[in-house]
DNA sequence: GATTATTAATAAATATTTTTAATAAGTTTG
DNA sequence: CAAACTTATTAAAAATATTTATTAATAATC
């Protein structure tokens, strides 16, 4: 059988007007209803978009016949006809996610469901600001591509997460890549092929796990993403908080302390020169090198040569030191959440990013100190919880970016 | 001319459902984008509401015959036949806002197209959480309604501001007034047989500033309410923001110093222990009891009988301790705002309250602080503003709040 | 196990909306 | 100043959606 062409259509507005567009719009309505729901009747639909049940129907005969959802088949009835429930077709379309980070690139494809039916991670590579650097990228994510030439078709998105600034509704980035006028966004696109969409790497992670990830119902929460720095991703009634300039969440270089760390924004104070990962290992070395005893230490190896992933393994393995050092961030850190839930009164606080995998060892500490600084009323209703996606947020988060904009025709 | 019965009808969906549902739905979008467009043409309507001409037109004049809108005369046109354009009505319905204070109230009346016919300020009136403060408080709203008694059949909506916690979905108050079971703005709505909606003080000034104020055309912006205490009002892509259970914007009690000042919220080291109105007059008096000059020390008057209200004074007329002290205030405040301003990366911040009376004395020591403490491309973002409805603020919002609430049938 | 109540799906009739066309009311240009 | 060109409004025709009525399917009840 011939791969299926699927009725790409109805994610665009392109070209038409009057019924068209209208039926295009309720189209892509029933999808984020049954993106949200799962499944449902035509009945359901018709309660929910406000259309008469013919016209549901007809809907959705259409959605059957462009092969974007399917009859899942009767409905258990309370008495009655038993209905026919619709729901989204798993290999309609697909999405790629591309999480860039400073050694390596994590990449994975999205079916049309929210399954991530494929991840590659830890590819090689080399996060520079040149087209050398650019090139490489745009070679990782072709070969991803040719390894699904039989969907190549389908492929309808490409989100890419950057560190630092980037401009998801231009499609600039202010931090890498930006030695040309084009916005890099297109710059990608035209060399892939594929509708290509940037994304700030915490606020992608967020997203990820909003969508397919701890996040069950809740529609305001935020994600502390704990790495080599330090960024929050922002989600408000269930979207992506931006700011003016797509600069929101800059958890990482609020003043914080009266300390003389100067931090590599340049500033003295940020919460990150005591609360990121690089915090953490540098304070780690210094008391090795005071004479602390650590699982770390005593591998005679050279204490410079640490690494960041050593000091999280450490922790898993029950090391004092590590756990005694994770305490003290954790306090900071809670503190500074503290002021975050005063503002924002979240149902959800998570956890994420490499210096989250330690687990209890992060959370219980940062959950103390939100009692302690947090007023009992807010407090009570915040949850605080781990990452579940962990490092596949990033992916996941891409890939889910990349499914959004499309399916809501926002290109 | 006996009083018009407008048609209310619009603004309610019981009842309906289908083709008429679809146009109450219409004729309220219709009315939405005159609020923000002011004037439009009919072929505007059908642009922006995605249907056709005659449908436009026909939706038109339909409001028209409710008297809901009115034609506005011919547009001058670039080159073809004028246009006519189409406006709402002055005096089709109206709105009251109750700001209620401490020891007074401030109540006020607003016109369909937003303009404060009449306001009463400083009604006497203490706030206690007792029965009997209640009835004041009806009667107060019940007797500014009987001087509009030609008017009462078009007062669509009251809204009603209070400190402390507030959720306006359900209308319960949990700092004040709650003695009985059901939410008080049923209580208070069935007293004086309008429907009436609750809100927190800040909030609804935030409103107040965002829809009729100092605010443009600014989509994210933090309203910063300097009082006896210290509140925040969030504005996000137009839309106040509240949080899981409408806490958000705790500004006064998030944990900042390491002072030794009990807050009255129970907790130690609250912002509002040493920025809001009652930390300044504790400052100023204590200056003054130690030896400092001042106007206010001049008057041979008791130190322990100065207002706050006598402070801001003192400002105006350049008086140094006052100008000093909240150099310092506003070099703190700027600090915690500073903090906002990389997690929100807003246009627009907007300093409201009693004590942003006191001007540039106070903005300019926040602003210098900015700089001190935010990376410069967020900072470079955001504008510092004073508020411009001063003390107004608080009726504006609360009239604002009952109309947006009516208008979108959000009741 | 037949009957009744309940809900879903379909068909026919009715109502509404959009499209297309025509007309009206201006502006610009030669 | 009239012809050509724009744009707005209205009218009639065509397309589309909603209502109402009917049929189908199933669970609960007697």
């Amino acid at each position: 059988m011939t791969a299926l062409q699927p009725n790409y259509l109805i994610f665009s507005n392109e070209g038409v007007s009057g019924v068209a567009w209208k039926n295009r719009a309720l189209k892509r309505s029933v999808i984020a209803y049954l993106d949200v729901s799962d499944s449902c009747t035509v009945m359901d639909i018709s309660r929910e978009l406000n259309i008469s049940v013919p016209k549901a129907a007809s809907l959705v005969s259409e959605l059957v016949q462009d092969n974007l959802i399917r009859d899942y088949g009767k409905i258990d009835s309370t008495g009655g006809r038993k209905a026919n429930v619709y729901g989204l077709v798993n290999d309609a379309c697909f999405f790629i996610g591309v999480d860039v980070k400073k050694y390596y690139v994590n990449i994975g494809l999205l079916d049309f469901k929210k399954h991530l039916l494929s991840i590659r991670e830890n590819v090689p590579f080399q996060l520079e600001n040149t087209p050398g650097s650019l090139r490489a990228l745009t070679d990782i994510i072709r070969r991803f591509i040719s390894d699904f030439s039989e969907l190549e078709s389908r492929i309808l998105g490409v989100g890419i997460n950057l560190s630092g600034r980037v401009n998801h509704v231009t499609g600039y980035s202010y931090s890498f890549f930006h030695f040309q006028e084009e916005p890099l966004s297109r710059i990608i696109q035209q060399e892939i092929g594929i509708p290509t969409f940037l994304e700030n790497d915490s606020r992608s992670m967020a997203y990820g796990e909003f969508m397919n990830g701890v996040v069950k119902n809740e529609r305001n929460v935020l994600f502390i993403n704990i790495d080599f720095g330090l960024g929050m991703g922002i989600l408000i009634d269930g979207n992506l908080y931006y700011g003016k300039s797509g600069f929101s969440g800059e958890l990482g270089h609020i003043p914080f302390f009266q300390n003389e760390k100067i931090c590599h924004c340049g500033k003295r104070g940020c919460l990150e020169t005591e609360t990121s990962g690089i915090a953490l290992l540098e304070e780690i070395k210094e008391r090795i090198r005071g004479g602390s005893s650590s699982i770390l230490s005593q591998k005679n190896r050279d204490v410079d040569r640490i690494r960041l992933e050593d000091v999280i393994e450490a922790a898993r393995k029950q090391d004092t030191l590590v756990i005694e050092v994770l305490a003290e961030l954790g306090d900071k850190l809670g503190k500074a959440i503290a002021i975050l839930i005063n503002i924002f009164n979240p149902e959800l606080v998570v956890l994420g990013g490499k210096v989250s995998e330690t687990g209890e060892h992060i959370r219980l500490p940062i959950r103390s100190a939100l009692n302690k600084y947090t007023l009992g009323l807010v407090n009570n209703d915040t949850q605080l919880k781990l990452s579940r996606l962990g490092e596949r947020a990033g992916v996941m988060g891409a890939c889910l970016i990349a499914r959004g904009k499309v399916l809501s025709a926002a290109h």
